[in-house]
RNA sequence: GCCCGGGUGGCGGAAUGGGCAGACGCGCUGGACUUAAAAUCCAGUGUCCCUCGUGACGUGUGGGUUCAAGUCCCACCCCGGGCACCA
């Protein structure tokens, strides 16, 4: 009997959908799973890289659901974004259209790989149905202060025409594109995430995540503990605010740097022979990229003709200004502490600036700054004090004067969240002559995005362009205003889109309490290492806001996270821009979805990189084949007879195997979940030729297609069909393996001398440790080593090894 | 530079409360079936040896602990990732 493949798949694959098998509602009698993978942009089509994660996800879904959960497995579109612009800009067609081609072919792409949802919640960004709720939130944000519009330097890419996040800017240039991020002063919208830093620190130990996500996480928020004080400038010019995590340092400040941005600098240097010279320095440096403010081997800063005082000791410091010191970060001005500091020190070395240890460093210490903790010295009333006692004593001291305090400071900034583009979602602002900036009252979201020409970016939104929308009256005054033309950074859409999920399209409010109270949070949530700090922070934190407005029933959206590793082809990971990308298409042709599913998860362990192999495919194609065959009756013989000790022997591997085969799907052991089930039918292949026994066959195979349903759906559901075991396979309960069954009655013994396997012995495996020495000291394999030596001593592990000392 | 991962056959990978290294698969070699091929099935497949023995060696390198080390400890090399003038 010729397995027809594509005939066997669209039928299941139908009547998956037509019959809903997997749609849910809230059902509080049986115990919620939200399972989840990261929603994709519609990127059109899918290649072997993508399969492998929804293929994951599937088989949690299935299995999960067999477990007798009621699975929430949803699929939406992260559906605004860069490419569809590029495309409508390159083509002509309006990014709505495109975008919506591309889902439709990317939902039929699902269909065919046999990846089930629970369409009817299907949402997608796009959409003023979902994109109004964005707004919405906004305005809770706006509310709450936790959105606001400053001026500042903000991460500008050329190539792209707009603004970027911190997080968005890799190695000084866009994360997107590649191309150079230069600094520009403009007025944008900005999420406080930084009022949320601690919590968002905090709450990550509870948290069942990878470590090195939580650790990304970590590094990024960046907290770090010190102090502020105040430094005057010489001669009662006015004075700034430094901050540093060594304050125990402060007697070797032998200079101060300002950052160029630094508001003081200008007026220190007005009117003087240095006015000048710094501004053409502030001007370069300011135009230059990150990329190059990094480069430079050299420190580059120069004196600005003033000096300050130490508030210690009254010594006169030369103050500078030097690129080094970021105007971002803590109040944008240090101290120069060259003995303890290694930038410090490089700055003063090449400038001949005076270099004052107050730290010993440890006896045979030959660096140059001493960064390290230990005794101070050269430190009046710190002297003779560890590193911590001195902090304390200073940090007091400065505090009783009034002229310092202990700080917390992150490397966490505010999120940016205004881009200037087209393809996003409306900020729903307006600007009044008379009332400044005024929120568009709630029920007039959302704010329709409008049509434009020229989707183009000119350095300022297309939406812009559209005159008829730009102005409206002012909703406090009437008088005539202007909307905000800026449109939201897409990871907006993505920080709330899984709570959706849970009540998509109700268009009273964002989301129902009863609804989110019974499915949040997310249990398993999957998803690409490369959102561990974007996508993942700005989700936690919108789901921490929402959770203090009363919304959000978790505080923290994901439970359990999975990261995925990439599938690697020809030394790179395989997308549409490397070139290359492996497409199934021929693969479903000549071996069909599950054989495909079953490699995508033989490949390798989940978490890492693969490498993808054209003949893989072949290997777990031959596989299904077996199953097959040996469904159909085309392998061995079977007869009704009395059981006998092979019926047992090979009911005892099937419970083995369903043993570790669940708890290997527990750990996301899914490569040695395939290769157990190809180990079982090994086995039952060489039961069958040495004659089965129909009842004893016919349990063993309803097992292996139990296990196999999750995994390779299709030929499963129609094998369990076929031969009659009753309803539709994805909803039986996954079995129970029953350890009496499972258990081995003889094992085989591992015999050695002085470590080396010299004989193997099959043993009861209940065997007692005197037996087990006698088989070891009486075989007659081992006499050949035991001769002419001393027994010293005999290991037993019963009823694995005897090991036998020789001398 | 700092912080995480990771180095096992020709290849992807199994095996870590220390206990048979190389499961399972790919590839390759030989054989069966066939007029032939494909498919399928069977056997073999870490390295070494005129000694073919349940022989010696073997999990990045060098030491160590142990009856026993891929697994534990110390030092180092290499690869991948993250962070990186964050005061």
């Amino acid at each position: 009997m010729e397995y027809d493949v594509a005939a066997v798949e669209a039928k299941w694959q139908d009547l998956w959908e037509r019959e809903k098998v997997f749609y849910t509602t809230e059902d509080t009698q049986r115990p919620k799973y939200y399972n989840l993978q990261m929603y994709p942009y519609p990127s059109g089509d899918l290649h072997m890289g993508h399969l492998r994660n929804y293929t994951y996800v599937d088989l949690l879904t299935r299995y999960r659901r067999m477990q007798g959960y009621n699975v929430l497995s949803p699929m939406g579109w992260d559906s605004f974004g860069l490419p569809a612009e590029n495309a409508a800009i390159a083509t002509g067609i309006h990014p709505r259209e495109f975008t919506e081609r591309q889902i439709v072919r990317m939902k039929s792409q699902l269909r065919r790989l046999g990846a089930v949802y629970d369409w009817s919640r299907e949402l997608a960004c796009h959409t003023p149905e979902y994109y109004k709720w964005d707004q919405w939130l906004f305005l809770k944000l706006y509310e709450q202060g936790l959105a606001y519009k400053s001026r500042s330097a903000v991460n500008w890419c050329e190539q792209d025409q707009t603004v970027l996040a911190n997080e968005q800017v890799v190695n000084g240039a866009c994360e997107r594109c590649n191309s150079p991020v230069t600094r520009r002063d403009l007025s944008q919208w900005h999420f406080r995430i930084t009022e949320y830093a601690d919590r968002l620190l905090e709450d990550l130990e509870g948290l069942d995540w990878p470590e090195r996500v939580k650790t990304m996480q970590e590094n990024w928020i960046g907290r770090s503990e010190g102090c502020d004080f105040k430094i005057q400038v010489a001669d009662g010019e006015g004075e700034f605010e430094v901050y540093t995590t060594r304050p125990d340092t402060i007697y070797g400040m032998t200079f101060a740097v300002l950052a160029p941005e630094h508001p003081l600098v200008e007026k220190l240097v007005a009117g003087t022979d240095y006015e000048e010279s710094i501004r053409a320095y502030v001007e370069r440096v300011s135009a230059a990229s990150e990329l190059e403010r990094m480069s430079t081997g050299e420190k580059s800063g120069i004196f600005i003709g003033r000096h300050c005082v130490n508030p210690v000791n009254g010594k006169r410091a030369p103050l500078y200004i030097a690129d080094y010191v970021l105007m971002g970060y803590g109040t944008g001005a240090i101290m120069g502490v060259p003995g303890e500091d290694q930038r410090d020190w490089d700055f003063a070395t090449q400038r001949g600036l005076e270099i004052i240890r107050t730290v010993e460093p440890p006896a045979g210490f030959e660096g140059e700054a001493y960064t390290g903790e230990g005794v101070s010295i050269n430190s009046e009333f710190l002297d003779g004090l560890p590193t911590p006692a001195a902090k304390r004593r200073i940090i007091g001291w400065l505090e009783k004067r009034g002229i310092g305090r202990r700080a917390v400071k992150y490397r966490l900034h505010d999120w940016l969240v205004s881009r200037q583009r087209y393809w996003g979602c409306p900020i729903p602002m307006v600007n009044c002559d008379s009332c400044g900036l005024v929120p568009v009252p709630e029920e007039d979201l959302p704010v329709i995005h409008p049509d434009v020409e020229d989707y183009r970016p000119k350095g300022q939104s297309p939406l812009a362009l559209a005159t008829d929308w730009v102005e409206v009256d002012c909703p406090r005054c009437g008088a005539p205003g202007r909307r905000e033309t800026d449109t939201m950074d897409t990871f907006v859409d993505s920080s709330w889109y899984f709570l959706r999920y849970c009540d998509s399209h109700n268009s009273e409010r964002i989301f129902d309490d009863d609804k989110v109270n019974y499915w949040m949070a997310v249990d398993q949530y999957i998803g690409g290492v490369e959102h561990a700090v974007l996508h993942l922070l700005y989700a936690r934190f919108i789901t921490k806001v929402l959770y203090d407005m009363g919304y959000s029933p978790a505080e923290e959206p994901f439970t359990r996270l999975f990261t995925q590793g990439m599938l690697v082809k020809d030394g790179a990971k395989m997308s549409k821009s490397k070139g290359n990308v492996v497409t199934p298409e021929p693969y479903y042709e000549r071996y069909g979805a599950d054989a495909i599913r079953l490699y995508e998860l033989f490949i390798g362990p989940p978490t890492d990189d693969a490498v993808w192999i054209d003949g893989g495919v072949e290997g777990t194609a031959r596989f299904l084949d077996r199953v097959w065959r040996l469904g159909m009756g085309e392998v061995g013989s079977l007869a009704d007879r009395e059981e006998n000790r092979q019926d047992k022997a090979i009911l005892g591997v099937t419970h083995r195997a369903l043993r570790k085969v669940t708890s290997d799907i527990d750990r996301f052991h899914f490569n040695t979940v395939v290769s157990t089930l190809m180990a079982l039918i090994n086995e039952v292949i060489a039961y069958l030729r040495g004659g089965g026994q129909t009842a004893t066959f016919r349990e063993v195979y309803r097992l292996l297609l139990l296990m196999l349903g999750p995994l390779a759906p299709h030929v499963a559901h129609e094998l369990w069909e076929r031969l009659g075991y009753g309803g539709i396979l994805a909803t039986q309960e996954w079995p129970v393996w029953d350890e009496e069954t499972a258990r081995e009655e003889t094992v085989v013994m591992v015999l050695q001398v002085n470590g080396k396997v010299r004989d193997r012995v099959e043993v009861p495996a209940d065997i007692d440790e005197a037996t087990a020495e006698q088989h070891a000291l009486r075989s007659h394999r081992m006499q050949r080593w035991l001769e002419g030596g001393k027994v010293t001593r005999v290991i037993v592990r019963a009823p694995r090894i005897v090991n036998v000392v020789v001398k």
